[in-house]
DNA sequence: TATTTCAGATGACATTTGTCATATTTGAAA
DNA sequence: TTTCAAATATGACAAATGTCATCTGAAATA
């Protein structure tokens, strides 16, 4: 019997697919988690076999919890499953050394058998993240994340400027290295494009 | 004998509904729409009694297809499933007569036992959206929104101006008069804001 | 009819944003 | 050890953005 546990917050499909597999011979849905931390919390208590874990939710993210999970050299086996196939993302999930990561697409039969494959040591990654990972990669540096993270968040030159202790005219400069860098023409585009391509 | 079509984007979503749906005695799933413009044909053709319908799928959004189901008068009774409680759809779902609006939070059993409700006449409204919506009523006119989807867009005021034959400070008015009713300090947080009400 | 409202425009102004050249320091890589 | 990139800074400038007061003409409405 394959124990597993389902974190996903949209309610709807974490009672959809937790009575789906639960209908499974060979799966046993043993909890379910609205939010990261609440995931975190099943899998260090409960110890499933596998983790089907979405990464944006509240609380703490699915990658944040896979990436904590490595660190304590959890044998839970993480599957992510995921709705959009950010190569951001997906570069950060491997290197937390997840054992699937699917897309929110396929039907629950497919997610059943890659569940099976995942237990006997396999990896299963959707094939549209294969072809779009390794290029696409993130050209920003950490400084110039945090400062578009701020820029997305509202907040003026100025203020970001007094939150990193930096003068103003140094976080102009980053955005218009940003602006450069993702070949854009204002802030509102870079926000757009790095945040469809995860990047911050 | 109940016959529904669902319309919904996601796949997995859609496919785990369908399956557990008709798992149910009086419920017979006879259509799954992945997008509008086939939810709208399914129903025209079909004629099903209830179509659940996503509100943000390519091709035609949810809302588009029910107001024109209404137009044409359709007796198929619309059942809005949807992530966001936000008061501008809620609003403009009632508008176009649909007989329920729920969110992808509850349990399937609930949605099930919707579906029956509205077969009976009965209208099957989420309760946050009850009180969320006479409250927070969209500020801004119609120029303004025009204006403020393309900002969103990252288009410039010049660029606008050139769009909708105005002269570019005449954006520029709107933007400030937007800024001032959405009680922000730029556009990057009227952005977030009118997105985040369902006002763009 | 008189009044109000709305879309649109203008011009002036301050502030913010975006660009560029250039410089220093530091740590990592060659 | 030299070299290079990253982080930081400054100053100058152009362009875009945000604010305000004011104006017109058309449409709605009291």
């Amino acid at each position: 019997m394959i124990r597993i546990v389902i974190a996903e917050d949209q309610g709807m499909l974490r009672g959809a697919l937790g009575s789906l597999l639960d209908f499974e011979e060979d799966i046993e849905v043993i909890a379910q988690a609205k939010n990261g931390k609440e995931a975190l919390y099943f899998i260090q208590t409960l110890e499933p076999d596998v983790c089907l874990m979405d990464i944006e939710m509240p609380l703490m993210s699915g990658l944040e919890v896979a990436e904590i999970l490595m660190k304590q050299g959890s044998n839970c086996k993480i599957i992510i499953l995921t709705t959009f196939a950010r190569p951001g993302y997906f570069e950060r999930a491997v290197k937390a050394d997840v054992h699937g990561y699917l897309l929110k697409d396929g039907s629950s039969d497919e997610l059943a058998e890659s569940i099976r494959s995942v237990m006997k040591g396999k990896r299963e990654f959707a094939p549209e993240l294969i072809f779009g990972s390794m290029k696409d990669e993130n050209p920003l540096t950490e400084r110039e994340r945090e400062v578009l993270r701020m820029v997305a968040d509202g907040k003026t030159a100025k203020e970001i400027s007094a939150i990193l202790f930096l003068s103003a005219g140094t976080v102009r400069n980053y955005m218009s290295e940003i602006i450069s860098k993702l070949h854009v023409k204002n802030r509102i585009e870079a926000i757009s494009i790095a945040e469809e391509k995860g990047w911050i």
